[in-house]
RNA sequence: GCCGGGGUGGCGAAACUGGUAGACGCAAGGGACUUAAAAUCCCUCGGUCGUUUAGACCAUGCGGGUUCGAGUCCCGCCCCCGGCACCA
């Protein structure tokens, strides 16, 4: 007979009867000690679920099954992103309608989810496409729209001519659709945006309460981009037009020589001369139609035009000629610069390549050698050939040349943002539709909640749609035409549905009772269990849906609907498992499906296989090759407590293996704490390997192996605990804790160097004096040979650890 | 270019606040059991030298430094991964 454990049979037993007896269905009413535990949630693509998916859920559950044990109330809940792209392609190509191909996936993907074993709570499941949740997602939009913090607005917006919709500057990755690679174009378009950068402060504020990785806070700082510096206004000459230039460095104002312009500005046209307007014109134009990649890539030698117009230095009064060119952005400060060729890069280039004069007006603190004709002298210095301000820092500087500023009303202090407003529009069909009606008389209107959901019209051919720029919703007469909900009189209904990103930046207040029809939420479930306690997904997201999230939850809070304003307390990010070097993909065509390995070593074995490779943070390109090193381990688990191996299962207590067993609670505990899951099975193969090399164990120490194990291996570990003659399950079992007093090794070896060097070592008991120690060294036979003819001139003593002899 | 993270055996990796580098596992080699194989159990396993032992020297990307002692701290480089990128 086969004497290894049968994990088919044992998983399904236990997932069963999981089910059954409701383990895992979690009563919100009463929140005390509670702990929500949440995972990002995945799109139900064709791709299934992969090993990227396992990695995130399959380690966050042993966290989870952990806290349980140590006596939290656990909050897991699971559902699906189910509205996007892909699934509208699909059905594109074959001809099969986004619900029925998202149904088939969420079905497949379900018994997967299923077959991890995780705690998920599926009376907690949710789905964004379901009418009953997207309903709210309107809602939401509406709370927005109400505060004013939702508008419409004609812009310059990122168009994907192969997702055939806009995207939000999130969504632009190098110039590129970051979903598709695509070279994105610039549009004038009129779409929604929500107003995130109201929040811009509040924003960056936020993530010094909040425990997240310090990379992912960078990320979002960079990304908001805020920047202190001072306005300043420039007259143009000989028109009534100004000019409001940006910078961070007032103190090279001195320093300017031009002015330039975005080919986008607006007062461009006004000021453009007569005999420069046709190369203008012509300038601008070819701007137009170059894509956003050429315009961004940094080698590019800089063109640009001169307008003709002169604006005055409000400081000097200098006489500045006006350029127009694409190296000055229109969205950022106020699309026009001043140039300082002597102190910036970009302006050095500019005034290189068109002759313009190029002065000195820092004198960098370190002396080096400056040659403006040959390089750029960017950093830090003191002013010279800057009239009164010259021996000045440049911080001071900059200071008091904005007070001149201000003084003479030329000028202010200003700070300025990267972050742009989200843009949400999308014109495509499978996602939420946008609650608004314009009427010729009323306007834009939005829809009243009590006609929420506004249903996706089923009457659409998508294939016909290919190619077209406006939303397929556009289609649908009987979707499209509609009663002013104001006046009553014929209206239209908003065409664009909802960037996906909107439903999944409240989901997890949804999760709390996703049955509840009285609203959104309950809030007294929300403001009981959120925010949430421990997040863990994909860095991927960190500018995108972790920031929008962030956004939403505080415009809700605003508004008195929750009374948090950060929803993920914690944060973590698990590494990425890529395949070759490279991402797992379906376009790569590298991905690596988890079933066969589930069907062949079982649930337990492979997500205990993920949590060994390496540190959940880094990740690890994927190798199958270690995987029955775990399948093992635990066979010899399971067999050393089935009493089938030369270790019998008896009463007699061994002093030594209670000290290992309490050494490996307390290492195993701190290690799960942190999520170091490759360790703590380390700990426990250790402990393992030690109950091996007796005659005989008791069950105590069995017992807390089983306990231990628990987490890692939840099936596995049932199933023994039930073989151990236990009613209630294991996880209803508290973790073990373990006595700093067994925990001491009665013996310890202590290492002996000379000179740093290791030169031999001795066992002895714990605890003695630094004397008894050096004593005990100096006895070892290799340190008298190399003690031989020198002088000991001190002794180093690590308690419990190490001697360390200088000699000379 | 700027901002994060990393570089340790044949491989995945350990090493707490500076204190025996390579735990644990994979692969490999040897042995026990078996008619045989699988499974299992035990042993060896960074390199060079040394007859085994004892031991010595070299080894944590490269070059310096601080220290009784450095994978860990400091200075200067190289390479890989992720993010941002003409942001004024």
């Amino acid at each position: 007979m086969s004497k290894t454990f049968d994990h088919s049979k044992i998983e399904k037993k236990w997932q069963e009867r999981w089910s059954v007896e409701k383990k895992h269905t979690i009563d919100l009413s009463d929140s005390e000690n509670k702990l929500y535990m949440l995972v990002m949630f995945s799109y139900p693509s064709g791709d299934k679920l992969h090993i990227g998916h396992w990695y995130n859920y399959g380690p966050t559950d042993t966290w989870a099954r952990f806290k349980k044990m140590q006596g939290f109330k656990v909050f897991e809940p699971i559902g699906f992103d189910a509205f996007g792209l892909p699934a509208e392609n699909y059905a594109i190509k074959h001809g099969i309608h986004p619900a029925i191909s998202t149904r088939n996936n969420i079905k497949y993907m379900t018994e997967q989810l299923q077959r991890i074993g995780a705690m998920y709570d599926w009376d907690k499941y949710l789905n964004t496409s379901d009418p009953d949740y997207y309903k709210w997602t309107q809602w939401i939009f509406l709370k927005l729209f109400e505060m004013g913090l939702a508008h419409r607005e004609k812009a310059p917006v990122n168009w994907c001519p192969s997702c055939l919709t806009v995207l939000a500057n999130e969504q632009v990755k190098e110039g590129s659709c970051e979903r598709c690679g695509t070279t994105v174009e610039k549009k004038e378009l009129s779409q929604w945006f929500f107003k995130i950068t109201k929040y811009s402060d509040r924003l960056l504020a936020g993530l010094d309460e909040i425990n997240w990785p310090k990379s992912t806070k960078m990320m979002q700082r960079n990304w908001i981009g805020k920047s202190k510096g001072t306005t300043v206004f420039y007259e143009v000459d000989g028109h009534d037009e100004k000019i409001e230039i940006f910078t961070t460095r007032v103190d090279t104002i001195f320093g300017a020589t031009f002015i330039v312009l975005a080919p986008e500005h607006h007062v461009l046209d006004s000021i453009t001369t007569d005999e420069q307007r046709n190369k203008v014109t012509e300038y601008v134009e070819r701007t137009r139609e170059r894509s956003e990649i050429e315009r961004i890539t940094n080698d590019r030698e800089k063109t640009g035009i001169f307008t003709g117009s002169y604006a005055i230095n409000p400081i000097t009064l200098e006489k500045l000629p006006i350029w127009t060119s694409d190296f000055v952005l229109t969205g950022y400060g106020s699309g026009a610069i001043f140039g300082t060729p002597g102190h910036d890069q970009r302006d050095w280039e500019f005034a290189t390549k068109f002759k313009l004069p190029i002065k000195q007006v820092i004198e960098p603190y370190n002396n080096e050698e400056v040659d403006l004709t040959k390089r750029v002298c960017s950093g830090e210095g003191v002013l010279i050939n800057s009239g009164s301000y010259n021996g000045l820092d440049y911080k001071d500087a900059i200071v008091k040349i904005t007070e001149e500023l201000k003084s003479k009303g030329k000028g202010h202090h200003s700070v300025n943002y990267r972050l742009r407003d989200w843009l949400i529009s999308r014109q495509r069909y499978w996602g939420a539709p946008i609650p608004i009606v314009y009427c010729e008389s009323c306007g834009t209107v939005p829809v009243p909640e009590k006609d929420l959901p506004v249903l996706l019209p089923e009457d659409i051919d998508l294939e016909k749609n290919i190619g077209s720029e406006s939303s397929p919703l556009a289609e649908s007469e009987s979707f499209v035409n509609t009663d002013c909900p104001k006046c009553g009189l014929k209206g239209r209904r908003e065409v664009d549905t909802m960037d996906t990103f909107v439903d999944s930046s409240w989901y997890f207040l949804r999760y709390t009772n996703p049955q509840y029809s009285e609203g959104a939420w309950d809030s007294s479930l929300v403001n009981e269990w959120l925010p949430v306690d421990q997040y863990v997904g994909g860095q991927d997201h960190a500018t995108m849906h972790l920031l929008y999230a962030r956004f939403v939850c505080m415009a809700l809070y605003d508004h008195k609907l929750l009374n948090f304003e950060e929803p993920f307390t914690n944060l973590y990010h698990q590494g990425i498992i890529t395949n070759d070097g490279a991402k797992m993909s379906k376009s790569k065509g590298n991905v690596v499906s988890p079933d066969s390995f589930i069907d062949n070593y079982g649930s337990d074995t492979f997500r205990m296989y993920l949590m060994f490779m390496g540190p959940y943070d880094e990740g690890a390109d994927w190798n199958d090759k270690g995987i029955l090193g775990i399948h093992r381990f635990l066979n010899r688990v399971w067999r050393l407590c089935k009493g089938e191996t030369a270790v019998k299962i008896t009463e007699d207590s061994n002093k030594e293996l209670s000290t290992a067993m309490h050494q490996t609670i307390k290492e195993v505990t701190k290690d799960l704490q942190d999520m170091r899951f490759n360790t703590a099975i380390s700990r426990i193969m250790e402990y393992v390997n030690a109950l091996y090399k007796v005659n005989n164990v008791n069950k105590d120490l069995l017992e807390t192996l089983i306990l231990i194990l628990a987490p890692f291996a939840p099936h596995i570990s049932e199933e023994l605990w039930e073989l151990f003659e236990h009613k209630s399950t294991v996880f209803e079992h508290k973790w073990p804790e373990w006595d700093e007093e067994i925990a001491k090794s009665l013996t310890i070896t202590v290492a002996v160097q000379i000179l740093g060097k290791l030169r031999g070592s001795f066992e002895i008991e714990s605890g003695l004096t630094d004397d008894i120690l050096v004593d005990n060294a100096l006895k070892l036979p290799n340190i008298k040979k190399h003690m031989e003819g020198k002088t000991l001139l001190k002794s180093i003593v690590i308690k419990d650890k190490l001697v360390n002899f200088v000699v000379k």
